[in-house]
DNA sequence: CATGAATGAGGCTTCATTCAT
DNA sequence: GATGAATGAAGCCTCATTCAT
């Protein structure tokens, strides 16, 4: 709704991203997106708060993409357009990435979204059961957390562990293999 | 060497592992070791120095533990026994394995550590790759990528992601997988 | 005259007298007022006029009340009768008592109500002085102070100071004491 | 102990007195008792526990001024001391005295000290309770009721409800009457 | 080696009040 | 009459770090 609101999450996903949740302070999301302090309470009870409804916000957005991307092509089809759709964002928003895996590791702002953190988990697993049902419907459970098991290693080590990571070759690698 | 330097990193990586690096005081951190905080920075001219002498100690015995175990026996069993090793000390030790996540993850404490996070990575890198060499000359590299790849997705998704996760399937899929 | 101006001195003058003037937000006057910010200050300039207006109008009651009651009656009923009614009073609406109390003795309040709480003071004693001129014409004054502060330390004693404090046993004394 | 913890508590008393607990920030303390925040909070947990070092601080003065004072006399000659005692700390403390007030009387302050304003007033009780006692043994109950409500209604009359008060007519009012 | 009093910057949050609509 | 977004000062408290003993 209104403009300033969205501002505040904007520039808060920034700086979450860039310095950490912890690291950010109220004042300086308040400085960078030119508001006072008043504003930003009165729109978030709490940093929390801030922090829970961008995490929010960015759970949607996944969803939606998720039910825009897949209804029409066949499984192997569906996998590989995911596979090249997530490879893509991680390339280009590798920020977004990390202030994602921030949050659900750090304790305290895990403990603070534990709930939404839940929901999201719940809701990706089910989007992947459902393409590897029509795969291999006797292990698609097991199919499911390997994927995705590949799929947040590649990202963590992309994003934290290793410099000069060769993310294409991977990309390749998974494409291969799943895509037949 | 003096056992309250010990006691004190002992501690701190306790708390560090269960409230994170930011949020744990060096106050919380001396109560906790009985302690004063004089003595705290004797042994360490910071938290921040403290938080590298605690990641350093590690990577030592990750080092050790590499070295040690293997040494006799053939590639495959040596991937099989790396995997056993690693999902036991996964199951054990949730905590610190969170911290090493968080640590490598969090913007603040990465910077702090970068350059000891580099020499972990190779080293681990370099370790994988003498394995996957002795199986495939031709692709160890990206095989090892992959293999760090499933281990640190599992681990993640393990730790942070889901509820319930069924680490002992993954433990044995990845078992005959790499044990062929 | 305004049925919301009336609504919000009533929720006023309740969470003044149950959290005290300084813990009492107007933000959370609003809220339990069902009424906007901007209303409350088109009603009264300020924080410190609302609690005016409230002050102002207890004053009117209570001299509305005097009068009333003490027309016909000769002194020693009337003092009976105040006796009867300030008891009953402090027994009905203990809140109410304490805001009194509360505002006329935290420093703040205190100044903000100076000299209202003056002129109350000056009409309450005139009032007892004309009693008491009636039984003892030569020591009326000492004996007026005497009563107020014995009906005051009882109040006090009663509402902050003593748990199970025996409020009818302290009502019949001071009935007997002056009802002869 | 420390110089500097008491240096604070004095000077807390000596704001919260003049402006009340709520008015007085721990800044302005700090500043007045030229001392940074820090060591206010290294000796005093909270504001709230620093009220309750200096209510409770109080106290002890108290009860070890009614021990010492009342050993010898008879009751009435202890009466007469103890009136004397309390109009000259009346008159020589009134902000101490407000203070006190205040804090048991405003409900946020009030229900800080909950426990220790009932501690405090059962030792009063107890106190005037002995004396009467060996004045009256039947209605000794009653009487010191009476006696705490007339002293309490006096101070309070004396120090926020009437300018001029005729604190002198009233304490020979109570010695008359109590010292026969 | 060891203690703990002391510092001061900075963090999150609250709040009375204003003003465009 | 009525709304609620917006302000900015101020409040309580935490914390890494230093230093005299």
């Amino acid at each position: 709704m209104s403009n300033k609101r969205k501002e505040v999450m904007r520039v808060a996903t920034h700086l979450f991203s860039e310095f950490g949740f912890e690291n950010t302070s109220m004042a300086k999301i308040c400085v960078e997106a030119e508001v006072s302090k008043g504003l930003v309470y009165h729109h978030f009870i709490s940093k929390t708060a801030l922090l829970r409804a961008i995490f929010n916000e960015t759970t949607q957005r996944m969803i939606e993409m998720n039910e825009t991307s897949g209804v029409i092509a066949n499984p192997k089809e569906q996998l590989v357009n995911l596979i090249k759709q997530l490879f893509n964002q991680l390339r280009n928003d590798k920020l977004f990435f990390q202030l994602n895996l921030n949050i659900m590791i750090q304790p305290s702002t895990k403990n603070i979204l534990k709930d939404l953190i839940q929901e999201r988990a719940t809701h990706l697993l089910r989007s992947v059961n459902a393409i590897f049902k029509a795969i291999d419907n006797e292990n698609y459970e097991l199919l499911s957390y390997v994927f995705i098991a590949e799929v947040d290693g590649i990202a963590l080590d992309y994003l934290t562990v290793f410099e000069n990571y060769p993310l294409d070759k991977l990309e390749n690698h998974l494409i291969e293999k799943y895509g037949k």
